[in-house]
RNA sequence: GGAGGGAUGGCCGAGCGGUUUAAGGCGGCAGUCUUGAAAACUGUUGUGGGUUUCGUACUCACCGGGGGUUCGAAUCCCUCUCCCUCCGCCA
């Protein structure tokens, strides 16, 4: 949720903002309706102070009226002042009521109206309606090839070593669906413990296991949902949505909440399942483990005080980056366009690895700057050590990083021209110490 | 799944449908006293919205959320959420 003020200021300014992400809002509407919904609070704002001030005088006269019968005293006069008072604030009340109802669904309207308004873009953003205005900075270029022979696609190592299985997985839930067997469980699971013990250890971040399932406000709060529906999996009975994502729990820890400024920044990281429809992405990579409807991430999110949002982008890539270095991947860094930065987001890196089997470069990381945009939706703000007024904090988030994709590059990047795989140095000490994997 | 009890300010905890303010305590902040501190005493204390002479006052709302009854609701009714106790089931 973006601030209505601004909308209320610079209304063209904001259409042309959104108009640089490829996308359209209904900021007349939400003008219209935000005008109303002031004229209306205006006037019946001012009927409630009349209708508060003639029942407090009622209240005096039903004082007047039990002193009166206590003392035994003709209650006549009273009486009657009593029920000719209630006249004018019934009808102020009918007033009131009616007032109430249009306000009601003119602020339902409003909100649902704002659900639909992205986060603005930041002015360095690269602009362009789409990836192809995406920057990509340094390192560039594919990776020449160190191989001196034909490297293979994950799908045939893994196949061949039986640390995919491709046809189990499709066998109980379908297309998009593997189990991982033996030393390839293990090394996802070593992969996870890896870079859960580095952002903790060494970049300070504060490890959380958050529910798997979550409400749909929380969807809302992270700016996935209205506009998200139909990519996420939710219970057909209860309110439950399944995480797409990390980033729609952690986004919620605070919530309803006002933090003090010394506890900033509130950071955050998580190792949890992901869960998504694809429909976006129907018939796309659907070869290999590279997009499935569940999928590992480890994922970094901080809550920052405003002024150190810009600076904290730059830390939280570089800590996606630290894990790209030790497992010895292979990276480039884009710097998205307008038209390709997420919903919440005003500033997004992605960092994607090379693949020297399927020769492409995979993205297993995006890191945003979400601004006020998720804090405002889950209302989540912070206490001023100055003493001053409570204000929204800054969201960030940035995967650390997505699972099958590293996977993905370890094996066909460390592969021999056997078929065996090399296991990166710094796996080594959560795999039970196994240098390679190797067909049996 | 069944039965019952709860939710009040940063925290604890009162609150017969009304008569100027949600009592009281703790904590926090400021001040007095003191060489300094403590104690004591005094004052102060939240969030959001609207109007505005824009920095000043006025005003409205908020007692878990949402509806309702009433001239008037923390208080009565409905509903949802969460917590607690007991029974049953269970990794």
């Amino acid at each position: 949720m973006i601030d209505i003020n601004i909308i209320r200021k610079k209304p063209d300014w904001v259409k042309a903002q959104i108009a640089k992400r490829n996308d359209s809002a209904p900021i007349d509407a939400i003008l219209e309706l935000d005008g109303r919904r002031r004229e209306i609070l205006k006037e019946v704002e001012e009927l409630r102070r009349q209708r508060n001030a003639s029942s407090k005088q009622i209240g005096r006269l039903m004082g007047q009226l039990k002193k009166a019968q206590r003392a035994g005293e003709d209650v006549t006069k009273l009486e009657t002042a009593v029920s000719q008072a209630k006249a004018a604030p019934r009808q102020i009340g009918d007033k009131i009521s009616t007032l109430d109802d249009e306000r009601r669904q003119v602020e339902a309207d409003l909100q649902e109206k704002m659900l639909w308004v992205p986060n603005l873009p930041h002015p360095d953003t690269p602009i362009g309606p789409d990836e192809s205005y995406n920057v990509i900075h340094e390192p560039q270029g594919a990776a020449e090839s160190v191989f001196d022979f034909t490297p293979k696609a994950h799908w045939d190592l893994g196949t061949a070593l039986d640390i995919i299985d491709f046809e189990r997985g499709v066998k109980m839930s379908g297309s998009r669906f593997y189990v991982l067997k033996g030393k390839g469980a293990r090394l996802q699971r070593a992969i996870i413990q890896f870079m859960l013990d580095m952002h903790v250890d060494k970049h300070g971040y504060t490890e959380a296991y958050p529910p798997f399932m979550v409400r749909s406000q929380c969807f809302e709060n992270a700016g996935q949902l209205p506009k998200f529906y139909d990519n996420v999996y939710r219970d057909a009975e209860e309110d439950f949505m399944w995480l797409a994502t990390a980033e729609v729990a952690l986004t919620n820890m605070h919530a309803d909440e006002i933090l003090d400024e010394a506890a900033l920044p509130a950071s955050y990281v998580a190792y949890t399942p992901c869960f998504r429809r694809e429909k976006m992405s129907a018939g796309k990579d659907v070869r290999g483990i590279k997009r499935g409807h569940q999928f590992d991430k480890v994922e970094m999110y901080q809550f920052v005080h405003p002024d150190e949002s810009e600076a904290e982008l730059e830390r939280m890539k570089q800590h996606a980056i630290d894990i790209c270095d030790a497992l010895g991947l292979r990276y480039r860094v884009l710097e998205l366009a307008t038209g390709d930065i997420g919903y919440a987001s005003e500033r997004t890196y992605d960092i994607e690895i090379w693949a020297a089997g399927c020769e492409e470069w995979l993205e297993v990381s995006s890191t945003s700057n979400c601004t006020d945009f998720q804090a405002r939706r889950a209302n989540a703000k912070f206490r001023p050590a100055d003493g001053g007024k409570t204000r929204y904090l800054h969201t960030l988030n940035a995967s650390g990083l997505a699972l099958p994709r590293v996977m993905i590059a370890i094996l066909e990047n460390n592969q021999q021209a056997d078929g065996s795989i090399i296991v990166p140095e710094v796996l080594r000490p959560y795999m039970g110490g196994i240098e390679e994997i190797v067909n049996c």
